[in-house]
Parts: structure tokens; C-alpha cells; sequence
DNA sequence: AACCAGAACAACCGCGGTTCG
DNA sequence: CCGAACCGCGGTTGTTCTGGT
């Protein structure tokens, strides 16, 4: 059974806004709000969208104190950082960024930063670091080997971000550590675990058993049970970014936050970097490993637009940053 | 100056989760 | 408890812009 549609198609407008409409939407919901219901606005406005699209017009491009284009390096770092370790979140990663939208923010790194990232590593191929596991988006298969698939097709699980991830996490690593990605645990166990948890992700009350995996990690409830991770994200994250899961994933983490420099911002990069160096997942030891020199951003953003004064920082997203910042002992 | 390819951005689509009657 | 309506999100597509030839 199909879902009915949100609205008539054949007598909606689609396409680009126009001015007036901008006008129109913009006058009446600093008027009037949106009377919690997106459906209903643009017939009370009298335009001739779908309330979706009004809803989405309005949180990207209309809302007050929107930025747009110019990333900052901090911003760079925030979107990496925080993809490698929850993944395509681009609203939780948004939140993070003030004036950025999810839309933005996805459209920015699909566009820029994930090319910069692995694209580079071509790059790198080309130029003497030849690598036993290919890793780079094209050289993924299906029937990929390098461990990371597990005799029955492991693969049907992951999507396409958490293979990315896959990707920047063994890139990143091996720059660190060549040798060190064969050594790791739980990312040669990643996807016959995540098969299992990805087939419970719904079932926040009954999968027990793989809740267990993510409570030996840390992983709050309420970051599973508010915002839906898939087992197979918090399995990624957790296994990439909880301190307490041991050292050598520690290791990777701080070969993350390393690397990314590295990978955004080219060799020596990070010297002359004023900030970005820093970590929100603070592998090195508990939360007594700040990175030296470079200024870390989490820091950063407390001392001077703290997440919290963020425009769309609600009182729930902070309550999940909450979450992160325990679970990843920022 | 014209054309083309790729990049960038805006908007749409469909799905899952939540709410409410 | 169930189903419909709504919301929000992530993925994808379409259009516009820009740089190169």
C-alpha cells in the first residue's frame, strides 16, 4: 500500500521560487509562524506549493541568519570529523555549524569535501604509496576483499556512506599505520557485526543483544533510541571513536584527526592552520589529550559561538550533543 | 564568441518515524 | 490498537554557473 501523496501534484507549483513567493512565505511565517502545519501554510497563504517544499524553502533559504557558501576550515573539520563518525547525520552535523543548513552541509561535501578526501588518495596511489587495500570510492567492489566482506555479501548492508566511511577510516589509518588496518579488531569484524546490528536497528526495545555491542562501547540510549542510529552506525562510530574501546582504536582515532589534516589542507597544512586541528573525538587518553599547538574547535566553539547559541541548537539537539560529547569523552 | 564539461546549488522525491484521532 | 496525516531526513535529480578549449 502506497502512501498517499502529501499533496495534488498536478496543481502545485514546482521548481525554482520566485522572489514573491519568497516574499509571500517570508512575510507570513514572521507573521504568523507556521502554525505547526506545513500543509496547510501554503493554502493559507494562498501559494501554490506543496508544503514540503515551503517547509524546505523556508529552512534553507529563507530563515533568518542563514549562511551560505564559505566554508571555514573549522567548518571543514567539524563535517569530516563528524561524517567519519556518525556518518551522513547532516542535520546533527548541521547543528553543529551555525547558519549552516543540512542541505548545505550534504551539498558541500558532496561536492567538495568527500572529493577532496577521496579523491586525493588517487592522487597518493599515483604518486608511491602503493597500498595492499585499495580503498578508494571506484575501487570498492562488491565482492571486495581486504576483510572487509565477509563471505555472504556484507556489502548488501553497508550504504554507500558507511562504505565511504570504511574507506576514509582504512585511508586515514594507513597513512598512519600501513600495517595497523589488519591489526583492528573490530574493523576486520565491522561488517558481519553491522549485518547482524543493521537487521535490528529498529527494534530499540527487543535487539537486547546487539544493544549490547553498543553499551560495551558506550553509546548512550538516548542517542539510539532519540536519533535512530542504525546499529551499523553506531557500530562504526563506536568502534571508530569510543576511547574506552581500547587503544588501538584509540590510535585510530587520533589517526583520524591527524590525517584529515593532512588530507584537506595538503602537508604542513595544519601548521599554518589557526584552528581545526583539534578533535571532537578525543582519542588520546581520556580527555587529557588535547591536541597541542593547533586550537581544537570544540574549544573553539565553547569559548566563542558555543554550540549552544547556535540558531537552531535546540534544547534536543544539545541533549544529543550531550550524548556525544560523554560518549566520545570530548 | 561559441561551445562544452564539470562544479555548485536548489529543489524534489521517497521513506521512516511520530503524532493524533 | 490501528491507520492516516504529518514531519523530518537523506538521497537524488535538475538547473544554473563557471572555467576551459
Amino acid at each position: 500500500m502506497g502512501r498517499a501523496p502529501c499533496c495534488d501534484k498536478a496543481t502545485v507549483k514546482k521548481g525554482p521560487w520566485s522572489p514573491e513567493e519568497d516574499a509571500m512565505l517570508k512575510n507570513y511565517i514572521e507573521e504568523h509562524g507556521t502554525g505547526g502545519n506545513w500543509i496547510a501554510l501554503p493554502h493559507k497563504i494562498g501559494l501554490k506549493r506543496c508544503g514540503k517544499s515551503c517547509r524546505l524553502r523556508w529552512l534553507n533559504y529563507l530563515r533568518p541568519n542563514i549562511k551560505h557558501g564559505d566554508f571555514t576550515p573549522e567548518e571543514d573539520s567539524i563535517i569530516c570529523s563528524l561524517y567519519i563518525s556518525i556518518g551522513s547525520r547532516w542535520s546533527i552535523i548541521a547543528a553543529q555549524l551555525p547558519g549552516r543548513t543540512d542541505n548545505d552541509v550534504k551539498n558541500y561535501w558532496n561536492t567538495k569535501l568527500k572529493k577532496r578526501l577521496l579523491g586525493r588518495r588517487k592522487d597518493r596511489g599515483g604518486g608511491g604509496h602503493h597500498h595492499r587495500s585499495q580503498s578508494t570510492a571506484d575501487d570498492l567492489p562488491a565482492g571486495g576483499d581486504g576483510g572487509m566482506n565477509d563471505g555472504g555479501g556484507g556489502e548488501r548492508s553497508l550504504s554507500a556512506s558507511a562504505m565511504e566511511r570504511i574507506q576514509l577510516c582504512m585511508q586515514l589509518q594507513e597513512l598512519q599505520n600501513p600495517l595497523a588496518i589488519h591489526h583492528n579488531p573490530l574493523l576486520s569484524q565491522w561488517p558481519s557485526k553491522a549485518t547482524t546490528d543493521h537487521n535490528h536497528s529498529n527494534s530499540n526495545s527487543n535487539s537486547s543483544m546487539n544493544n549490547v555491542t553498543v553499551a560495551e562501547h558506550g553509546m548512550s540510549s538516548s542517542i539510539r533510541d532519540n536519533h535512530h542510529l542504525s546499529g551499523q552506525q553506531l557500530e562504526s562510530a563506536a568502534a571508530m571513536a569510543s576511547p574506552s574501546s581500547g587503544g588501538e582504536n584509540s590510535n585510530v582515532v587520533v589517526a583520524i584527526e591527524a590525517e584529515l589534516q593532512e588530507l584537506l589542507y595538503g602537508g604542513g597544512g595544519s601548521q599554518g592552520r589557526a584552528s581545526g586541528g583539534g578533535a571532537i573525538i578525543d582519542g588520546g587518553g581520556g580527555g587529557d589529550g588535547a591536541p597541542q599547538g593547533d586550537v581544537d574547535w570544540w574549544s573553539y566553539d565553547q569559548g566563542k559561538q558555543s554550540p549552544v547559541t547556535c540558531w537552531d541548537f535546540t534544547p534536543e539537539t544539545s541533549s544529543i550533543f550531550q550524548d556525544y560529547t560523554t560518549v566520545y569523552d570530548i
